[in-house]
DNA sequence: AGAAAGTTGCTAACCTCTTTAGTAATCTAG
DNA sequence: CTAGATTACTAAAGAGGTTAGCAACTTTCT
């Protein structure tokens, strides 16, 4: 058997990444409660934000069942924040797309994250652009494996 | 009103972290489901795998009242993961620490991850390890922000 | 073209986990 | 030494998830 009393991430960046992935799975929760939502509707309205998607592709993305999806989608459309569209072509499917209210809520609760996020962005040259992206991408995978 | 119809994250490093973001969310659900435990048991686990804390700390780490931790550490302990020990100097604390099959079950199912995140960490020089940190630091702040 | 198999989205019943509310024990500050 | 916090717990109630099953539709195979 391996070192398990070897203690985990005592590095400043492991110590720093885990802070962020902490605090990243804590704020959904404080923010849902604050604005009366559950996490899986905070979340959706963060993945609608992006682009419009359905029930089954919204599962996937929440990490939850269609079934649970289908009550998530309810609650928003009940509170004005989706609306269900029928697919163009395919006649299962339905596309779940943001009303102004639903973009107007996603921007209040999560704007200013993002525009923090952007001027971080922004302060980046192109090497430690790379730098970042890559080791981002590297703890990504590594998260990755274990699921 | 600010411009709402602007997308966000659109760049490589922004995409990266939504996706880490969303896989650090993601990947303790799957390991929970499979190891037959709660998520908030095995956030729990990780929590203690770092030092050892009480109810309240553990609740505040979580997320989570000290009620629903209650019930966390009753499922840990039963399955005797956890043990319950008094605090040495205040009366109405309790210390939870890992157990061996604790520390075990804790390395079976996270190990192989810190592992990656290790290597990553070790394959970075100097310098960039420092653009690291600091990027990390500052997407915490951006992601607290909200809280 | 028609049958078989897969996908999508939903409902109903059940179950797990969390919150709210309240209690007892202990510590700390005035 | 008393008043107010803090800690940890239990009990009742609620929110949100899963499993199971169905109907509609699409895709694939023959």
């Amino acid at each position: 058997m391996a070192d398990n009393s070897s203690r985990w991430g005592t590095t400043g960046t492991m110590e720093a990444l885990q802070r962020l992935i902490d605090a990243a799975t804590l704020a959904p929760a404080a923010v849902a409660r604050r604005s009366e939502m559950s996490t899986s509707e905070l979340h959706a309205l963060r993945h609608l934000s992006r682009e419009p998607v359905g029930p089954a592709e919204l599962a996937r993305r929440l990490g939850v069942t269609t079934a649970a999806t289908s009550a998530v989608i309810d609650r928003l459309v009940a509170h004005g924040h989706v609306a269900r569209r029928p697919h163009p072509t395919d006649g299962r499917r339905t596309v779940l797309e943001l009303t102004d209210a639903g973009r107007a809520e996603a921007y209040r609760e999560l704007g200013a994250m993002f525009q923090q996020l952007r001027a971080l962005d922004e302060s980046l040259d192109e090497h430690e652009r790379a730098v970042v992206t890559d080791f981002l991408e590297r703890a990504t995978a590594a998260v990755r494996s274990i699921m």
